[in-house]
DNA sequence: CCCTGATTCGC
DNA sequence: GCGAATCAGG
């Protein structure tokens, strides 16, 4: 399902406006969905508006120093709402509730790790927890953000909600009532 | 190791 | 035109 992820002229426009305005060709990437930081540089070279932030000089639109990342996460939530790229599409493919399970697996010690980080997608990296925390289409929307598990997509603590044991599973589902 | 942009080059 | 691979650097 949407396959047909190019360079339309909202992305490019989407991609400008990031771009000028500072951010990182990856955290564009992750906004955009569906591109790689590498398809964003390409992307801006061949538009012919690489190289910003000179690191010797600058300082003359300063006067924006303090944008409200808000923006930054609407455009997130759009983008999981509509076509749900490759960062975000964890979002959906987790059938498991964002709430610890009432259920007592012998040793009940949940891993003491320093949970709850909470980050928003802009400040999610391959590294962290991408387990999900609250609603995806409110402001408040935030990522584990924990160190993950390396190869899996989330922390020690979820990766335990998310991958059950098949008899857990059975167990659960028999009781749930189904079939 | 984490990250950044720049460039090349096969498609 | 596109972007993965690679390079060069912080």
């Amino acid at each position: 399902m949407e396959a047909g992820l190019s360079w339309t002229d909202e992305r490019v426009a989407l991609l400008r406006r990031l771009w000028e305005d500072g951010q990182s060709a990856s955290k564009i990437a992750a906004q955009l969905g569906g591109v790689t930081r590498n398809a964003v540089i390409g992307k801006v070279h061949r538009l012919g508006l690489a190289g910003r932030a000179k690191p010797g000089e600058e300082s003359q639109s300063v006067a924006r120093v303090a944008r409200a990342p808000v923006a930054e996460i609407e455009t997130a939530i759009a983008v999981v709402e509509t076509e749900a790229p490759e960062p975000v599409a964890i979002v959906s493919h987790r059938p498991v509730p964002d709430f610890p399970l009432p259920l007592a697996p012998a040793a009940a010690a949940p891993t003491p790790l320093a949970v709850s980080q909470r980050v928003t997608i802009m400040d999610l990296r391959e590294s962290m927890c991408r387990w999900p925390l609250g609603d995806p289409t409110t402001p408040d929307f935030r990522f584990c953000g924990a160190r993950s598990i390396t190869g899996l997509p989330y922390c020690t603590h979820h990766a335990e909600i998310a991958y059950q044991p098949a008899a857990e599973r059975k167990r659960e589902r028999r009781v749930a009532g189904f079939r």
